[in-house]
Formats: structure tokens, C-alpha cells, sequence
DNA sequence: CATGAATGAGTTTTCATTCAT
DNA sequence: GATGAATGAAAACTCATTCAT
């Protein structure tokens, strides 16, 4: 393996280390020797790899963004193009969201970590609204087809992102013996693609 | 004032000062020195009043939550009953949630903080989801009369509060000049009552 | 009730409720509050009865000293005087310190806690050296007589003490179960006499 | 210097420092920092090499303990060997714990205040306790040949032990000029040993 | 006398970061 | 590149003592 390559293993091993760790404590009770004792790497050289404890964040945020968008990338060459309907399509396309983004309780439960964070912290948030804004984009290009007007499926878009966070959100905090989170998202998914192509 | 409003007085002042303290910083990193200097009171004292730093964070989480309470149901008082028709009232109902919860900042900051400290915090979990699970009866009891069947009630009034908490969420995240959420409720509840009322 | 025996009263009850605390934390560990807790008096009270904390120690030294002391004195009036031999007198004075001091755990416990504050305070020290030296001068006033030589008395009753404050710390540190402190107080008194005796 | 005997020694250097603090103040009272300003190191190494203050007590306990087994080891390595009667022999044991550990004031200081932790401190208590057991029994051991019964020679050696400690005690207690504690110590031998041969 | 609020020094512990080896 | 020792700042929490009411 080339040295160049190597750092990027060892960089990797790192981010999912911090990863490990996010699902059982906050970033800030995370110390850096919890990361080094998960990623199996001496303390001293993450510090090596990273600026800092905040740099290790930064690049595991970027780290995380990318899995989902070469996820959802992946859908789309695997799966995306065999939709013979735009509805079909449309249908396909949320149940990708549905199952591997909103009702993925880890990556829930980072994903409040890290929104709360971006809240005090700019370079998260700008990752964030990054992130997110691409993700909206995404969608509404997936609706304007059968939606035509531009302002109406940004706003649409919006709102349905902001309707599947919000799902994720409770599938952490709300008991999932009371609530059937995946039938929502199923009779949402119905109603929603009717009133898409009425 | 008795010593006992006087205990409470001092109370209440310690939760507003912590209150002050994470519109600027997450709670973790929140001192108790920072919120005795906020709150004007020796640091030694906040440990008169309360049993520890979790135990401040566990009156606040109760004190906001009681705030919304109050409003909602002083709403309820003073507006909610002057309402002729069962659609105006949701409307306003909505109204009131739209721009004392969705809309406000400040709010929308504090929550996603608290969200974030009960993914690791039972005891924080467990007063969230007693709050949430409130609100969400609230809604299903106010859509309940057009709606008619109990569970489709339960699962919409769901699906509402995840929109208005993602809602929320992006209030911070996002930009909003980019993004009028404003116009995205209006629109929603829009169609929302119409719907409801088809 | 007088205004003076009341302030006895109340010194006594915070005396006494130390001892209580000392039961169960080393000095240092408890605090004014817990000795006010216990005493069921305001915790400020306690600065008005006594200097200070130390101050509060060293009446409770003497409180305990008293305590044993009229202990003995009273042993003395009502049942040490009835002994017709002297033989009679020093197997029942013995008796008495075994039972109601050597073997005595609570005051054992306590008493290594005072010994370990009076190696540091030299106040607690010399009210020590002024208990077990009248201890001493007691037990050697009581084998002075088959004995005869001052010296040797003093020498043996030193040792004495010494070995009857030795089982006391055994009695806390070993476990009973091995170790039957009784029986060995029993032998060490017969042959003691029997060699006091020839 | 290896990395493992670094270690080692600092560790060590740690302990002693604990031992020159416990020469002037209670355990409790001696703070990290104390124990850090005679060790001459970082506050925060000590952190690093024990997992906090109980453990350096812990550690300390067990040091002091091996300390005087190594020396009596040592002892009967070097010395114990070369009597010629069983009788010579006890004396000459005899004659180096009183020495080495009787009359020892610092050692004795130490563990008075090793006692007063043990009574509210099971682990402590458990480690002084087994180290108690062992000398009790090596004494045990040493006088066994002469006594022939067992049961005898377990209590003979208890009560024995107990002695000493009480003598330990006293040393520090009471005033040397008043009690000739070597004196005692050198009486009480010779007793000792012609009763056990007689 | 009684109360309990207030002060502020002091304690243990954690940890990001640095750096010599 | 790796290691782990070292630093020092900062955190939560405790508590004797004082004092206004």
C-alpha cells in the first residue's frame, strides 16, 4: 500500500472510531484516548493525522455526508434507473430514504449529536446546511417532474425533509412500542405520491 | 417574601440563567461558574439549591417545558374558546404553534440541545418523550372531531409534530434567507385543514 | 429547666450525636451538617455552642473520656467494693474493663479514630496521654498491692493497657470469626492473676 | 532505563512521597497536590499512574506491607538462621520486630492512621486484616515448637501481636519520657520466653 | 436564640495538547 | 512514524464559617 494511501486507512480508522464511540457518548465526554483505544491507534497519533479534536469532527461529519450521498448514489446506478414510471420511481426513491436515512436509529442518534453541535459551532453548521441543502435539492428534483413550478417543489421539498428529521428525531426519543413510525412514513408516502400526480 | 418564594425566586433565577447560558454554549460545556455569573449568585450557592449540574438541567427541562404549557393553555383561555367553527379553531391552534413553538429561535436552539442530551441521558429522555407524547395528544384531540378514527388521528397528529420539530431544527440549520419557513407552514396548514376537512 | 443546663443539654446532644456520625464516617468526613442532621439542631447552632469544628471534637474527646471514667467509678461504688479478696477484686475489675471497654466494638472503632487524629493534633494528643495515663496509674493502683515494686507496676500495667487496647483494634480489624477475642482475654486474665498471685 | 522500570520507579517515587506526607497529615487531608509537591512530579501524573487517591493508598498499603515482609525475610535470611537453640532464635526474632517494627515511630504513626481508614474502608481494611493474619501466624510458627498445642499457640500469638501494637500505639501517644517503652518491651521478653520453655 | 443564605477556598479528577525519545 | 510521559487549565462538588434577618 502506498504511504499516501496508508494515511488515509489510518484516517478512516479514525473517523470510525469516533463513529463507535458517538453512539455512546457525546462528542465532548468523547476524549481522544476513547478514539485512540477504539481505532487500536495511540492517542498521540491522532493528533498526528488531525489538527485537533475539533479536526477529527470536521472530517468525520464530511466522512458521514459522503457515506449517504455515495449511498443514495450507489441507489440510484444500482436502482434508480430500472423505474420504468416517474412514480415508480418517486416510490422507490423514498423508501431508500424511508429505510436507510430516517429509520436508521445510529445514524438518528449521530445525526442529533451533530445538529447540536452546528448549533454552537459555525464550520459544523456550514457542513450541515451544506449537506442538507443538497439533500433538499435532491428531492426536489426527484418531484418537479410531476410538480413543474420551481418555488413549490423547493418548498415541498423542504417540508418533506424536514418531516423525515423530525421522524428520525422521534424514533430516539419516542417509544417505538407506541408509536408505528414505519406506517407513517408508509401512509405518508401514499397520500403524498397521490396528491403528487392528481 | 417568605423564605419559601424566596427559595423559589432564586430557583427560578439559576434555570434563567442556565437558560441564557445555552443560546451561547451546549450545556456540557456550560459551567457552573458560568451560570452562577449569569444568574448573579455565588457558584457555591448553586449547589445549595440544587443536588447537582444534572439536577439544574432537570428543573429546566421541566421549567421550559411548564412555560409552553402555560402558554398554550393561557391561549386556550384568552382565544381558543372564541373560535366559531371547529376549522377556524385548528387554524388558530396552528397558528399559535406555528409562531410561539416552530418559529421561535431561541426555542428551536434549547430543544435540539435538550434532544441531544437525551440520547445519552435516560432521565433527560424520559421527560422529553413524556412532553412530546403531551403534545402530540394535544394535536390528536384537536383534529380528532374532523378525522374521526383514533389511530389515524394518532399517527397524523405524529406526523405533523416530526414536521413542525424538523421544521424547527432547520430553522437553525439552514438559512433563512434562503428558506422561508414561514411561507412553508402557511402553505402546509393550507392544505392540511383542507384536507382534513374534505 | 434552666437557662444554663439547657445549654449543657444541647451540647450534650451534639456531643452525642457526633458519636453517632463517627459510627459510620471518620471525622473528617462528616461534616457540621451531618452532626447538626443528627442532633436535630440548625447546623448555625453549632457555631454558637462551640468554637468550632475541632472545638466540637475535643468536648466529645472529653464527653467519652467522663464517660468511661464515671463508668469505672460507679462499677467501683456498687459492685468493686463487695470484693472480699484483693485476688476477687482485680478478676472483677478486669471483668469489667474487658467487657465494657476492651470488647466494647462502637467505643473501639472510635477510639482508633481518635488515636489517628491525636498523631496530627496535638490538642487531641494530650487529652490521649492524660486519659491512658490515668488508665494506667488506675491498673497499677490495683496490682500495687501484690505486687509491690512501683516500678514494676507500672511497667506491667503499661503493658496491660497496651495489650487490652491491641485486642480493642483487633476486635475491629480481624474477623471474629477466626479470632475469639474473649478466649484470649479469659486465658491472659488467669494466668495474669495466678502469676500475680505466687 | 526500559520503559516498565520507569514506570516502576515513578510509582515508587509516588508511594514514598505518600509516606512522607502521612509523617505529617492524615491521609485525608493530604491532598494529590501534597503528594505531588514531594514526589516532584505533575499533579496530573499521578492521575496517569494510579486511577485516583484511593488507589495510591491502596498501592501504599500494599508497599509498607511487603516493605517489613522482605525485611523479616531478610532477617531470617541473614541472621534467623545462625541460632543455635529454638530458644536463641525466638529471642533474636523477638528482639528484631521489637526494633523494627514496636518501637519504629514512623512506621508506627502509619499505621494508626492505615487502622482509622480500615474501619470505614473495606478494601483497606481487607489488605491490613491478611497482613495482621501473616504476622500473627509467622509469631504462631516461631513459638509452635515449644508450645506444641495449636489452638494455644494461635491465641498466645494473637494476644502477642496485639501487644505490640498496643506498645506501638502508647509510642506515639504517650509521653516517652514517662514510659521506658524498651524496657517493657525487654521484661516482657524475658517472661515471655521462660514461661514458653518452662 | 434560631435560621438558612452566602462566601470562597480547597479537593479530586479529566483531558487536549505537546514533545522527547 | 510511534509511543507514552508530561503539563496545566478547568471542571464539579464540598464545606467550615459567617452573618443578616
Amino acid at each position: 500500500m502506498s504511504r499516501k494511501s496508508m494515511q488515509e486507512e489510518r484516517r478512516k480508522q479514525i473517523l470510525e472510531a469516533l463513529h463507535e464511540c458517538l453512539l455512546k457518548k457525546p462528542f465532548d465526554k468523547t476524549s481522544i484516548k476513547d478514539i485512540a483505544a477504539v481505532a487500536k491507534i495511540n492517542h498521540g497519533m491522532l493528533h498526528y493525522y488531525f489538527r485537533n479534536k475539533e479536526d477529527i469532527l470536521l472530517n468525520y461529519i464530511e466522512y458521514v455526508i459522503n457515506l449517504y450521498k455515495s449511498m443514495f448514489e450507489e441507489w440510484l446506478k444500482l436502482e434508480g434507473l430500472s423505474y420504468s414510471s416517474s412514480k415508480d420511481f418517486i416510490r422507490g426513491a423514498f423508501d431508500f430514504m424511508f429505510q436507510k436515512i430516517t429509520l436508521n436509529r445510529d445514524m438518528a442518534k449521530i445525526y442529533i449529536e451533530i445538529w447540536e453541535i452546528a448549533i454552537y459551532n459555525e464550520k459544523v453548521k456550514s457542513k450541515l446546511r451544506k449537506a442538507y441543502s443538497e439533500w433538499i435539492e435532491i428531492v426536489k428534483q426527484t418531484i418537479l417532474e410531476p410538480i413543474k413550478d420551481e418555488n413549490t417543489a423547493s418548498r415541498i421539498s423542504t417540508a418533506l425533509v424536514a418531516f423525515l428529521e423530525g421522524i428520525s428525531l422521534f424514533l430516539i426519543i419516542l417509544d417505538p412500542k407506541d408509536f408505528s413510525f414505519e406506517t407513517i412514513l408508509k401512509d405518508f408516502q401514499e397520500v403524498f405520491i397521490e396528491r403528487l400526480f392528481s
